[in-house]
DNA sequence: CAGAGCACGTTATACGTACAACCTGACCCT
DNA sequence: AGGGTCAGGTTGTACGTATAACGTGCTCTG
């Protein structure tokens, strides 16, 4: 008489080895040495085997009171970029025993924006990018252990943080440009509510400003490659002198503005230079290739987990900004002696 | 006396309304309609409103036997096209009261290779796309409710399945080329293990094979810029007449090639056409911009889970191949007389 | 005015697991 | 012989929730 189609538990498991659920229990938890006999524990992972026996997790769960799984909160852009950084985070999971469930904040996918009702997983802690900014209320609502990604130190009210060095990339950035001898700047900025992208707009207007005649002009557009072409032709057409750099604060956003240049006869880099942020596969896909800044995504999800699971652990988490390393490539020259 | 920092459970919210811990579970889980007074109630929404209580995730799911969490399995390559399917599923599980959660097969991220150990969410049921094959025998193991995204409907054993029409997308391309007067194809073939890609070979050879002097050479590589340019190089190397149209399984692949021929010197779409398939963000970033296949991603993954949410009913998914769009940009021409 | 019915709750229980605490017989040592 | 030790288990319980089953008074009706 089969008992329906139920999943079998450990006690079906203890039945069939002629044991208790505890034996069971002590068996497959690896904690059996010294209390159960070598050919009893084969015994029952022989019948575990037979049934088909898997433990019920939620069960597991509300007995040891955690989970380990933790939430990864990206914004709804899933690019390379925060595959990245899951794949770094998920690295470290796993070697602590954890996994990782992905939350992409939506654009309009739910009614109520909140990672939790979706990912109705029960977890242990939470790692949010400050651009998923839909989410994050919800996220402090929740009073889980939190880092932050890339989120304004002083702003976040004790949450850890691990930042990427995005101030040096556009140093760098801004340091190889002012040594090509480019003055006048355009500022193709991501129009995102986050802290790294004020960082980027500030430190490229100090550095730029440092310089005799330097000066910066201000485009904005979304992260999306139709919108940095519109805002790139929109800010060429206006008056003055043209600039002859164009900083991009996304390698998207640098994309556009190839696609903007072309349409309107300029050639990169003779015309104007270009730069981007990120080094995506899109920044070698495009002619010329994209000089730009390299994000470690990667080492940039490690350093969240790890920092998780020192908070988790009451531990304080390293310090120090994930260095950043500017890429130069084809998209960058000296302006044309004017 | 705070008692630890411990969360505070139902039971908790009971005492400080003042009712039993019953009467908080029929409130908060609406069950209370002439069963608890209205002003009761509200006693209780409010002592769990300061007490910032939380329903613990795993006793509930452990008492209702279920999760309402499903797993979505992707391949590594977490891309545009993969985030479509994500944003669809999640949609249409929100509008169901369920949750989704994301796991792209690793690329060495656990030892285990194992969405389950991974992801230890309880699961309802599971998502999982033909390439994510690393993962195909634990979900198998795993014995839920399952629904196959592109895998091939005979060999699935009796999982469901979800197919976009790829057959008729690459029916489309070849119409296309064949018409512009295209009779030497390249075929620039994804190097994964999925049946999609064979069916695109095969669909591809039949059409072209049917055509007076058609032919179709071919060429591997996996789905990487870098690795699709390498790929192009040496095909373009080989002896004999040079085909005149490069048809690619993806995007990705299709920006490989740009590089190679641009390297080689050739233009297109002058001395060589060039489709991809997909149409992500890339296909408009290039120059010129790409003929390809638009997959509607969010329909796939809508109707993926529609048909997990029919196979945990017990009913039948509806059947019906998803149909894509032949998308002509600037890639495609004519050969040129030769 | 009996008792039916309703409004408003409460008590008790089960979900499947992990583990603390307890038990039992065999063997050993003095 | 008496107790101690140890291997090899078992019994019992708690985690926090949802809900079935069971009271209570009170009102209404015939």
């Amino acid at each position: 008489m089969a008992p329906a189609s139920t999943r079998p538990t450990s006690r079906d498991v203890a039945r069939a080895a002629g044991v208790s659920q505890a034996a069971v229990s002590l068996v497959l938890g690896d904690k059996w040495r010294g209390r159960v006999a070598e050919a009893t524990a084969e015994r029952v992972r022989r019948a575990a085997l037979e049934l088909g026996y898997r433990p019920n997790l939620a069960a597991r769960n509300l007995r040891l009171g955690r989970t380990r799984t933790v939430l990864l909160v990206v914004p709804a852009l899933t690019t390379e970029f925060f595959a990245g950084v899951y794949t770094g985070a998920a690295r470290v999971a796993a070697e602590h025993g954890f996994g990782v469930v992905l939350y992409p904040s939506p654009e309009g996918v739910g009614p109520a924006r909140n990672p939790f009702a979706s990912a109705q997983a029960a977890l242990d802690g939470v790692i949010a990018s400050s651009m998923a900014a839909d989410a994050l209320t919800a996220i402090r609502g929740e009073a889980l252990p939190l880092v932050m990604l890339d989120s304004d130190p002083g702003g976040s009210l004790g949450a850890a943080t691990v930042n990427l060095d995005i101030a040096d990339g556009v140093r760098q950035v801004a340091g190889h440009l002012l040594g090509l001898g480019h003055r006048r700047f355009l500022h193709l900025a991501a129009d995102v509510p986050s802290w790294t992208f004020e960082v980027r707009a500030r430190e490229l207007s100090a550095r730029v400003g440092a310089v005799p005649g330097g000066s910066v002009r201000t485009a904005r557009a979304p992260i999306s490659i139709e919108d940095a072409r519109a805002a790139t032709e929109a800010a060429l057409a206006a008056p003055g002198p043209r600039p002859t750099a164009l900083v991009c604060d996304d390698d998207k956003l640098a994309a556009g503005a190839y696609k903007a240049l072309r349409r309107l006869g300029l050639r990169v880099p003779d015309d104007m230079s270009v730069t981007g942020l990120d080094d995506l596969a899109l920044a070698t896909a495009i002619d010329p290739e994209l000089t730009t800044v390299r994000l470690d995504a990667e080492l940039f999800g490690e350093r969240g987990m790890r920092a998780l699971l020192a908070v988790m652990d009451g531990r304080t988490p390293e310090g120090g900004d994930i260095p950043v390393e500017l890429v130069v490539r084809g998209s960058t020259a000296p302006p044309r002696a004017s």
